[in-house]
DNA sequence: TTACCTGCAAACTCTTTGCACCGCA
DNA sequence: TGCGGTGCAAAGAGTTTGCAGGTAA
């Protein structure tokens, strides 16, 4: 569990001041996004909710995470290693750091990172980086 | 139509060299790839095949683009951008620019850009860059 | 009451696979 | 003749959508 959990109340208030209605399976849905788990697929999500939730439907949980991330809550990520989405709860500007050990995702802060690109005429408005490597 | 553009009788000697046993279909997706097209899509080649080869299955589409892959002709990409696969005939190392303005997809020479990051612990062995902007 | 959310199933897109047929070595 | 490639259709994964019923303000 990351160490910035916050309440169910917390998540409350945030889903409000985000303009999205609180709902039971919102709250549940958000609470694990954005408290539990790490990069986490739709797949993921609805064995979270099978485990915690009483009968979440597939639908849900989509519907559910593009409404958080349509609120700003989430950003949806695919990444060149893998076919479905994932969603990530830091919505800041990052980049990301694939464990090809252990097929985990790591944020990587843009201050470890210095870029600087060069394309003449054309001007750049926006950089992704995804790296790959190994705990040493 | 791209200058670096090769006779049907060239492309024949690269699927040979490369291990792929040369049909009228093959070498008529290689071509395309290798020299009409600019990062498509198995739809676009589809599209293509329909004006010109007699009755091609998106099946064989498919299946000649995996083996031209397989064979180290092209690369399978996923951008974050779109949902479908391109397949781009450029395999060495690069990156690549979205123009915002048309959806074209530009290659990225590594030598017009300088990473460097620092991950502490972690190793990095590959790094891969999406750029988005605009033409001045 | 009314708007909106949920669950289910069906649809949809992209891609792969099974199988029969066919052609070239 | 036999291996391998092709075409077609069906399956498959991931995701979205339409609709009926339910729930909360």
């Amino acid at each position: 569990m990351k160490n910035s959990c916050l309440s169910t109340a917390e998540i409350e208030s945030r889903l409000k001041t985000s303009g999205v209605q609180p709902t039971a399976q919102r709250i549940a849905i958000a609470r694990f996004v954005l408290c539990e788990a790490n990069h986490p697929t739709a797949e993921q999500v609805k064995a979270w909710a099978d485990d915690n939730f009483p009968k979440m439907s597939m639908a849900t949980v989509y519907n559910t995470l593009n409404t958080l991330v349509q609120a700003g809550l989430l950003k949806k990520i695919s990444f060149p290693h893998m076919k479905e989405a994932v969603y990530d709860d830091n919505v800041t500007e990052h980049f990301h750091f694939l464990d090809e050990r252990t097929g985990e995702i790591l944020d990587v802060n843009p201050d470890k990172v210095k870029v600087s690109a060069n394309l003449g005429e054309f001007q750049i408005s926006a950089i992704e980086i995804f790296l790959r490597g190994r705990r040493k």
